[in-house]
DNA sequence: AATACGGGGCG
DNA sequence: CGCCCAGTATT
């Protein structure tokens, strides 16, 4: 098989089975920007409500780069992976101030801005500019590992090259940005990790793990190590007028820019409220008494998960500082609308306001 | 080359 | 419950 016709019978699917997504079919490089910054490592359906919201937020490069962080973050709340958006914010004040508001088209230009790496510099150039750049992300990577029979861990750097150097291969010329969404389609939509619909795939005729019944081998990754596991305790103070203590977290930390209920890591065979009124002491420098508990939930990071306890807390003395974060805010519990949370304390702020 | 970095969906 | 997802930055 042909470059050329890999090529031609690829688009040639795409042309009858790619999906409508809103930033699809406009001109707008921003509005290509913003779409592959929120999908990476974040599937379509996720990511699709996020942009809608976003673009209406924030309709061109501009408005973003006025912005203020917190709006930024509040509008990427629960999106996780939290530093794209820092990162979004940041590159949008550069390309407003260096480039004028409008976006490098080349690849070597556009790379060097925040959040954008050789996956998205290739996407971006190729679908907003016509660049013939090749992406490479996880569905390329299984879709011609499985084509040309790659058995090599795909975990490792020199496999993801390998891959690369095929694509820049069969890249189209004339329509590099259909061709890079048509492979990340296929392997969305046929060449899935289970049971991928070789039938009717429209590149099946060259695919060696299709042929060689290899599909459930390739694309073959090393074992991924195990996440490790927190008791985590969080204190909840409430002031004598009903406003509640939360604190800004560090820029550059994990959840950087969010906010939260302040707690920590339990220590062997400490009880949780221990725990909570150490964790405030070393937080705040406040003597605190947990007296009960407002609920406990399970939840999983990137690269572990934790069991949290939250605890009402009453203030004991002193007054609260920012020890260990930028900021500490009294609020009300409507006001914890306003402030972007991270996931696990999102759900302790819901039942907060639900239940006062 | 290895690790940090969210959250949701699916088998 | 483990794996995967339109990856990047840092070390």
């Amino acid at each position: 098989m042909q470059n050329s016709d890999f090529s031609s019978h690829l688009l040639k699917w795409y042309q009858y089975h790619k999906r409508p997504m809103p930033w699809r079919d406009e001109p707008d490089p921003y509005k290509i920007w913003i779409s592959e910054i929120m999908l990476q490592q974040t599937r379509v359906d996720q990511a699709t409500p996020y942009f809608r919201n976003f673009i209406s937020l924030f309709p061109t490069v501009f408005e973003l780069a006025n912005a203020d962080q917190q709006q930024v973050l509040k509008a990427w709340e629960g999106l996780g992976y939290y530093s794209r958006a820092r990162n979004l914010h940041a590159a949008a004040k550069m390309v407003v101030q260096e480039y004028d508001g409008k976006l490098p088209e080349s690849y070597t230009e556009i790379i060097k801005l925040k959040g954008i790496g050789p996956y998205t510099a290739a996407a971006v150039t190729s679908i907003a500019f016509n660049k013939p750049n090749a992406v490479v992300d996880g569905n390329v990577i299984r879709v011609l590992t499985r084509y040309f029979g790659i058995e090599d861990d795909t975990r490792s750097t020199k496999t993801r090259n390998k891959v690369q150097e095929f694509a820049n291969k069969l890249i189209d010329y004339d329509r590099p940005g259909d061709f890079n969404q048509a492979l990340m389609e296929l392997g969305s939509e046929v060449c899935t990790p289970s049971n991928p619909d070789c039938e009717n795939c429209p590149i099946q005729t060259g695919c060696v793990a299709s042929k060689m019944a290899k599909t459930d081998i390739i694309p073959y990754k090393s074992p991924a190590k195990k996440k490790p596991h927190h008791t985590i305790g969080v204190g909840i103070i409430e002031s004598k007028e009903g406003k509640l203590l939360i604190a800004l977290r560090p820029e550059n930390a994990m959840l950087g820019g969010l906010w939260e209920f302040p707690g920590g890591k339990q220590k062997e065979n400490e009880p949780i409220q221990e725990t909570v009124e150490r964790e405030l002491k070393e937080e705040l420098g406040v003597e605190v008494k947990a007296y009960k508990e407002l609920m406990s939930l399970k939840h999983t990071y990137s690269h572990f998960s934790i069991t949290m306890h939250a605890w009402f807390c009453t203030l004991l003395s002193g007054t609260p500082k920012p020890r260990e974060s930028q900021e500490v805010r009294w609020v009300t519990r409507e006001e914890l609308e306003q402030y972007p949370f991270p996931k696990a304390n999102k759900m302790l702020t819901e039942k907060l306001i639900k239940e006062p």
